[in-house]
DNA sequence: GCAATTTTTGACCGATTGGACAAACGTTAG
DNA sequence: CTAACGTTTGTCCAATCGGTCAAAAATTGC
């Protein structure tokens, strides 16, 4: 039950580990944690590998900071969808939030992809409770919006899946995503055709069968 | 220009090629190529490394071979798309197609998916290649589709991503949907309910606006 | 300025890694 | 039986891994 210990860092402190974890995230969501090293993000931070193990006391802690700070930003967008205003409204926003995640914070998506590629091994508690717990609650939402008759009856779980596939792809698979689209329609605006083209589906998809 | 020299294998060659390559696709699948060991991989098929090693020259000879014999199989479902035939019928077989491959053969998607996360240093031209050139094929067959009133008008290549994300999916995040799912609706029905979701998703937000 | 403290570094450690190799073992055709 | 060939293993190696440590260097508080 011990609170963990105050941090009271100095200003170095602060920016070394800043800097740590950044390169960090690079490494790790390009390799994984095992195919990761220490001297490889020592080297993206500019800084010998003893000198990093002075500000994290091993590659996991390391790897846990990072997991726990994505995780406190990762929630927000589900946490947003709100019972109050129009469900395709809340919805079609859930899905922009996600997909500018996907193209502002690529790194992180790819970190928790291979987080839950590898099993989930340090996070499966958190999926199980916390997780589970927000989508459930959410789900809830979603099925008095359809028993409401304001949108399509279908599972509010695969849909929630849905959205996340569809958004994160755009991270995880960008490499393929470029290649396929080749360099013209790859660029820059992707992300704004994959929004409309989300938006689209999704919103049609889920049009409620009343309102014709 | 050399073509690689025929295999000419005894029994027991082909045979323990067999054990190997089915051991390396668990391990590689779950770890990823830097995070998996020629040692997992020989205690995984059952005998010494320096044994395995006798039968593949490297852990890369091996990884290689993994990742050419999936993609032969991994874009079989796309080539079937097929121009005769109705659109929506067409499109829902390609769904199901490739959500029973992530029900099937979830070790291969995520082969796939950690080669990808990782830059997709080994396979990259394949991914400019072959891939882009289906693609590209097949998406002119669904844009005639579109033009001909059969289906909504949207972005043939988004529509593609959408249905690869989606279905692969229940493989790449197999551990997560069963978490949020719990072990009631997480039990060997959710391949189904996905399958259910999904063409629903789909064909509701395709529908040609022409047919009320 | 100077002493206390924080930061950085080079050298080092045991464990694990991918892989080499020769010797031993099995199998089989004649 | 035996020679030829295919298979298996124990041992070994250099490189790399995560991590330690003491000492040097830089910073800070007074």
């Amino acid at each position: 039950m011990d609170a963990p210990a105050k941090p009271r860092r100095t200003r170095i402190q602060t920016e070394k580990r800043v800097r740590i974890l950044d390169a960090a995230l690079d490494v790790f969501s390009q390799h994984g944690f095992r195919g990761a090293t220490i001297d490889q993000i020592a080297e993206a931070a500019g800084m010998s590998k003893p000198n990093l193990l002075y500000y994290f006391k091993s590659k996991e802690d390391i790897h846990t900071t990072l997991i726990q700070r994505l995780l406190e930003t990762w929630l927000a967008p589900l946490r947003e969808l709100d019972d109050i205003g129009d469900p395709m409204t809340e919805l079609r926003g859930y899905i922009r939030r996600k997909l500018e995640m996907a193209r502002d914070y690529p790194r992180e998506s790819r970190l928790f992809a291979n987080e839950i590629l590898q099993g989930a091994p340090r996070i499966m508690p958190m999926l199980e409770g916390e997780l589970k717990t927000l989508v459930d609650e959410k789900a809830e939402i979603i099925k008095g919006w359809m028993r409401a008759g304001r949108i399509a009856p279908t599972d509010p779980w695969h849909l929630i899946f849905s959205i996340w596939a569809t958004t994160q792809h755009y991270a995880d698979f960008d490499v393929q995503v470029r290649a396929v689209l080749g360099p013209r329609r790859g660029g820059d605006g992707r992300f704004e055709d994959a929004a409309r083209f989300l938006e689209n589906l999704f919103l049609r998809g889920l049009a409620p069968p009343t309102a014709q």
